[in-house]
DNA sequence: CGCCATATCTGCGAAATCCGCAAGCTTCGA
DNA sequence: TCGAAGCTTGCGGATTTCGCAGATATGGCG
């Protein structure tokens, strides 16, 4: 009675990525909007049982595709430093980026194709904290080339409806 | 109980950014734990009766201060092409944000100090809407003087838990 | 100082939700 | 043809959510 909708798109054969149908990604992007939108709702929207949701959202949890969270802006919660790191490296690029991946500072790691090789974003408690990790943690990582910085003066948008639009 | 915490460090005075206590703060990390929690556990984890922390949440929400969310690695997941955006502009910096606020395929902007201004987090279908959104929309705007794009090859790490460390 | 308005917390029942479980059905592939 | 996997329906019981009424501050303001 329903999901006649394109559905796959794996586009990514090798990744371990659990291949998603469209019930799936439908039950995620209700708990974009929602993230505490009951099951049962859930299972109304997307044409699916409780259970069912109840089972793929679980299942959804503990494959690690997805997390139910609280994001806030740490700037406007009042207090820490944050910054974007734009990073290069010689060599092993995925071993540096597993090594930021490590920092408990560094809350976001991407590896990119460009002028930097990865970029960081990292979260501080104040301007010391923050040059402390750039330059004595950060740069000190074997095959690091070079670093900029960049500082966040203010968060304008940040969002997480891909898919409902 | 009562709160001889440091609290406010507001740091911008318009913004209207709600005064937050340790109470509050407390909840968030404990929604960023899970996102689900109940509130009577996180009453019992704060400090406070449930009723209590369903109205701190609901005003959270409320105010913007902090959204329950699900969230993905769009990479992983299976579609749509990511790159991170560095933008420098000539004049009001602030209105060139807005306008990147206000496009769908834009996920997070920001304004920072360094050899960027704005740094724009785009989500696209396929790389002829990256081509497009980049080169025809943003390059677009006025003010804007040169861009730079870094395609996201991998993202090695998606985190939430500031405060929580 | 006394009073009111606002804000916040607590303590309830009532309603809704979550959760585990079982039985039956369908599909898909070995 | 058999078996695994996934979905549905149905069911209680435990848990959670929700709304509201009654305390308890706290901050103006005359």
């Amino acid at each position: 009675m329903h999901s006649d909708v394109v559905a796959s798109r794996s586009a990514d054969p090798r990744n371990g990525s659990p291949q998603l149908d469209a019930v799936s990604l439908a039950i995620i992007e209700q708990l974009q909007e929602d993230g505490r939108r009951p099951y049962a709702a859930i299972g109304k929207a997307v044409g699916l049982s409780e259970a069912a949701v109840r089972q793929r959202v679980q299942k959804l949890l503990d494959q690690g595709v997805m997390q139910i969270v609280a994001v806030t802006d740490p700037l406007t919660v009042g207090f820490r430093r944050q910054a974007m790191v734009g990073i290069n490296v010689e060599g092993d690029t995925e071993s540096v980026a597993d090594a930021l991946t490590g920092m408990s500072e560094v809350e976001y790691v991407v590896m990119t194709a460009g002028s930097f090789d990865i970029l960081a974003e990292i979260v501080c408690e104040d301007d010391d904290h923050l040059l402390d990790v750039i330059n004595k943690r950060i740069r000190a990582l074997p095959g690091v080339r070079s670093t900029e910085s960049f500082v966040y003066l203010k968060l304008k948008k940040q969002t997480y409806m891909w898919g409902t639009r």
